[in-house]
DNA sequence: CACTTTTCTTACCGTTCGGTTGGAATTCTG
DNA sequence: CAGAATTCCAACCGAACGGTAAGAAAAGTG
């Protein structure tokens, strides 16, 4: 085959450190696995469903991110810098109502894009998890409650502006809106096309005070 | 210990059958794998823990629900007559809007009723899997499908009988109700209190068009 | 009391799990 | 070129996985 690259590529030709180079890409390699579980979820993705999507071998994960659960960590995190960069986005937007509905919009787009699995990482990584796992899905939860505070002081900013009406419960709306983007990636990771699952945004907002 | 039963007592007093009677009982043994399964999921719920908390060993179980994915539909089948009863009694509601709060609230007090784990069995028992695992999450998929077709079916009839607006989508109602219902799920798995999550099902059904 | 039927118990099966070891390969440095 | 540093690869580790075999134990039936 002659035409695939030398068998040894400097993959990230930065600089030159002492040593034989790695021969793969580290952000390509993170970016499959993060596929991994996205689909199978953390502990649903055994480490040679994982090594096989990326191309790698064992070691040269271990290598590379650790362990297990430090690659997941690194994919999350991929995860909120990739697919699911619109919640950022959304929470720059200058109304309460333009927060919303790029959190739902986007919670869809995310969910049912054609070029990735369907549904949340963030919410299928680790629902659930054996006892083994628990630290994990105690860290997702930590994750999306992050989130979800960052979304709640948000709308809070919004009621003090006058965006929102003075009497709104923020902390309702907030739940509201994340409920309604987990239930939108529960469908989704069920197969609910994307039209559908918009025609569940238009409703939503439909509750929407301002 | 002189307290206990006889070893092996007719758990289930029934008829008479020849051979030696089992020494647990059935459902009962059911009711705790449905708990496992319903925290750890499908894949996350391991043998050793379906068995210790069943309170019998590995033959015993493979003798009397054939294998873990028997077991497993078989909890599934006994979370629907259990917690998840709600939902044949939101169908059977005279109004519209009385299924929607049904269906709801009840699944607010499933999720988080503090005698079960929390969240939904029928979400969180396969929203993902290994490729092992993959056929009971298509069986899973399949089964809220089913769920959700009995819910526009029954708001299909509203239209008709003039309990909701003629011109009301009702595909777009039902799987906005399904999809709080599932957010209402996931939320409740994160650990999100009864009464914050009843303020979520207030405001979805503010969107209630009747 | 045998005899049949069913369940319970212990111990085991092969496979897969996450993770590691040791040495060959490949680079920079001198 | 020698030597240090790093990675790659094959093979392996003990533990846990889902599932099963074989025989002891407990009931009904003559």
């Amino acid at each position: 085959m002659s035409l695939s690259a030398p068998v040894t590529p400097a993959a990230t030709p930065g600089k030159p450190r002492p040593g034989r180079p790695r021969s793969f890409d580290r952000e390509q390699a993170l970016d499959a696995a993060m596929r991994v579980f996205w689909r199978q979820g953390y502990e649903g993705a055994s480490l040679a469903a994982l090594t096989d999507a990326m191309g790698i071998n064992r070691p040269s994960l271990y290598a590379a991110f650790g362990d297990k659960a430090g690659l997941f960590r690194e994919a999350v995190a991929c995860y909120g810098t990739g697919p699911g960069r619109y919640v950022r986005r959304a929470l720059g937007k200058p109304t309460a109502r333009q927060v919303a509905e790029t959190l739902l919009r986007g919670a869809v787009a995310a969910a049912t894009d054609a070029a990735n699995p369907r549904g949340c990482l963030w919410v299928q990584g680790a629902l659930v998890a054996s006892t083994e796992g628990e630290p994990i899905r105690r860290e997702m939860t930590a994750l999306r409650d992050g989130g979800t505070a960052q979304v709640r002081e948000r709308l809070e900013r919004a009621r003090h502006e006058g965006d929102l009406p003075a009497g709104a419960d923020v902390q309702a709306l907030t739940l509201f809106l994340v409920s309604v983007m987990n239930g939108i990636a529960v469908q989704a990771s069920s197969g609910r096309s994307r039209e559908a699952l918009n025609s569940v945004v238009d409703l939503a907002l439909r509750v929407w005070p301002a």
